[in-house]
RNA sequence: CGGGGUGUGGCGCAGUUUGGUUAGCGCGUUUGACUGGGGGUCAAAAGGUCGGAGGUUCGAAUCCUCUCACCCCGACCA
């Protein structure tokens, strides 16, 4: 990162850029992409000769996509070098013992590479480090005096997924820099949230000098566990995720974390509202879900009351069952229900659920005043009784609380079996996912908007999670025995290639960002074997070479056509082309990847600086 | 895992329904010539046993059985 120094020194980052002549390296282009490629990212790398692949959701990454990698590679490496991270390389093959300390074994069930190697121990390739870092550290880290701690390593990681796809985007062998930092608080310079903070931070730099057009957003912690947690996401209409933003704040976070703003009661208040008509049972039968039996009974999802059943666990749990109530097109949010009840909770067991009583698939909101033991959420959405916009009463389809039979004409106030507003088993409070639409969380008024992206970092606030599982504790200042304090932040290292591929190209080929680009400069020698060319290419490659730059030069014998369509394929940002009418003007030819026709005539003398401003150096 | 689909030289495909000579085409590759500023032309050549195994048949890329691999759509993740 350095700028103050341009002389090579051993002790300096900076250093010569590398020259590579086309025909001395692999570039296999190609013009058609293979059949099974259908994202942009994933045609235009393999069709660029960048990566290959082998079987599912694993490839070669060529002399070319490897370059890339490597220069992601070394912008986390400086950002997080800069915030106090070390850099260590722990172990692809792993004892599997360490996940049952955690009982992640179960959990990522068959994500998890599993194997016996000859001795018959059980073994897997690491999905991620948790376990095998906190082993290290728990053996190598004894005093508060040599924490906080940030430690990341950039290394292959192995996920059987059920359905690798997409290219790079996801595959089943991929490269991530995961780092882990252990604190004794969270509070203060050495706490978590400061660590936490300086990561957010480190995310934020390392994305921005990798030119990508990216958001950071509120993320559930998700199964990796912990309190809180950020996204960033590549802002791209093909990513495979839903994010959700507050046009007037700035407010992002992903559909599962996103808050919904404030969902005032109905003029008539909660669950108000005359019957639509008489209760109705029907018989619908195989119809557990949703989406059956609003075509059998031909009504539309809003109109439905979706219910599901959790189980509670914990010493203050107010209730041993939870039943979360939606409008049939919503979804239920866990999370949510889960800060509601304010104790963990799981999905119903089917078979417990039934035994006390749920018939599960078919509940009604009226269970309630059913079964013991259960406390009642109901979203606002649902928890009406009048449709306010059409001054009718409110038409609703739930279960019966009977196997194969549903109930038309729901009416809170009538069919509850208990008034909804006095009850204590039964409370409004906003239980489901955020969709497009609704009310901004932070700004009133305003509606959150969706946006697609591609998810490639995420960090975590850990807390204790695996430094208890494991028994992770060492001695504080004042000789108290504490367990310590964790965070782990990933970057999906090659996601992020594709990512950046997705985010910028059009249909002649890729468009590399300066900072990710295999080479900035792409020298085109219009004729193989002309003395003169390839004097004027070797002296420009070198003078750019003295300033870091790296320098390609096609010296292939090819027509200038394939040349060209080659050079906006694999889409290097500068293209010097060297031909003999301008260097008959004593001029070259440059252009940058995204200007139209065939560039400008440049003085022999200026080109270097002209390529280094194209480069924004 | 559920649903849909595909396997034929390095890549993209035709041929399979209705079995029948040496399995075709385009791109790419090699050699030669002509060319030379946006995937050029001509000529010659190499390269596949039709994903695999078994079966039916005088005869199988084609029909049957089993199997493997891969892709797409759904639930999870960097």
């Amino acid at each position: 990162m350095s700028q103050q120094s341009t002389q090579h020194s051993p002790i300096t980052n900076t250093r010569r850029g590398d020259v590579q002549g086309w025909s001395q390296t692999l570039i296999p282009t190609a013009r058609e992409a293979p059949s099974d490629a259908e994202l942009p990212s994933h045609k235009l790398l393999v069709r660029g000769g960048f990566i290959r692949r082998v079987t599912a959701g694993v490839y070669d990454y060529l002399p070319l996509g490897w370059r890339v990698l490597r220069k992601i590679s070394q912008i986390v490496r400086e950002e997080m070098n800069a915030a106090g991270g070390s850099e260590l390389l722990l172990p692809a093959l792993c004892p599997t013992e360490l996940l049952k300390e955690t009982g992640r074994a179960e959990m990522y069930g068959d994500l998890l590479f599993r194997f016996e190697d000859r001795h018959g121990r059980d073994s897997y390739l690491g999905p991620t480090h948790e376990e095998v870092i906190v082993e290290m550290a728990r053996g190598s880290i004894t005093s508060y005096k040599q924490l906080p701690l940030n430690l990341y390593q950039i290394q292959t990681k192995y996920r059987d997924e059920f359905r690798p796809r997409a290219g790079l985007l996801r595959g089943r062998e991929f490269i991530m820099k995961d780092a882990y930092s252990f604190h004794l608080s969270m509070d203060g310079a050495a706490g978590l949230d400061a660590g936490y903070d300086a990561m957010y931070q480190a995310y934020t730099r390392i994305f921005t000098r990798c030119g990508l057009d990216f958001s950071a957003v509120e993320a559930e912690a998700g199964p990796i566990g912990g309190s809180a947690s950020h996204e960033f996401m590549v802002n791209c209409e093909s990513g495979e995720d839903t994010i959700l933003v507050c046009p007037e704040t700035g407010y992002a976070a992903n559909v599962e974390k996103c808050e919904i703003g404030e969902r005032p009661a109905p003029a008539g208040g909660w669950f108000a509202g005359e019957p639509s008509g008489d209760l109705d049972r029907v018989h619908t039968p195989d119809c557990p879900g949703i989406a059956d039996v609003c075509k059998l009974l031909k009504v539309k999802t809003p109109h439905m009351l979706k219910t599901v059943v959790f189980q509670t666990s914990g010493e203050n749990a107010p209730a041993k069952w939870v039943v979360a109530v939606v409008r049939g097109d919503q979804d239920v949010n866990e999370g949510k229900v889960r800060d509601e009840v304010g104790c963990a909770i799981a999905l119903a067991d089917a078979e417990q659920a039934k035994a006390a009583g749920f018939a599960i698939g078919y509940v009604s909101p009226a269970v309630v005043s059913k079964v013991e033991s259960v406390l009642m959420l109901v979203d606002p959405d649902a928890a009406t009784g009048m449709d306010v916009a059409k001054g009718k009463p409110r038409f609703w389809v739930t279960g019966s609380d009977e196997m194969d039979h549903h109930v038309k004409h729901f009416n809170w106030l009538r069919d509850l079996g208990t008034d909804p507003l006095s009850s204590d088993k039964i409370r409004v409070a906003s239980v489901r996912n955020a969709a497009e639409g609704d009310p901004s969380p932070r700004a009133p008024g305003a509606t959150l908007q969706a946006r697609r992206g591609i998810e490639v970092g995420h960090i975590f606030k850990l807390g204790c999670k695996y430094s208890d599982a494991m028994g992770f504790a060492i001695m504080d200042a004042e000789q108290q025995r504490q367990s310590v304090i964790m965070g782990c932040y990933g970057i999906g290292v090659s996601r992020t290639l594709a990512a950046c591929v997705e985010m910028s190209h059009d249909e002649d080929g890729i468009i590399w960002p300066a900072a990710l680009a295999p080479y900035h400069v792409l020298i085109t020698v219009m004729k193989a074997g002309d003395q003169r060319q390839a004097e004027v290419a070797r002296q420009l490659a070198d003078e750019l070479s003295e300033r870091g730059v790296d320098v390609l030069i096609d010296d292939r014998d090819e027509r200038p056509g394939v040349k060209f369509k080659d050079a906006d394929l694999i889409g290097l940002p500068v293209r010097v082309t060297l031909g003999d009418k301008a260097l008959d003007q004593d001029s070259v030819e440059l252009k940058g990847r995204r200007d139209p026709g065939k560039g400008s005539l440049v003085p022999r003398g200026e080109a270097i600086s002209r390529c280094l401003e194209l480069l924004g150096v």
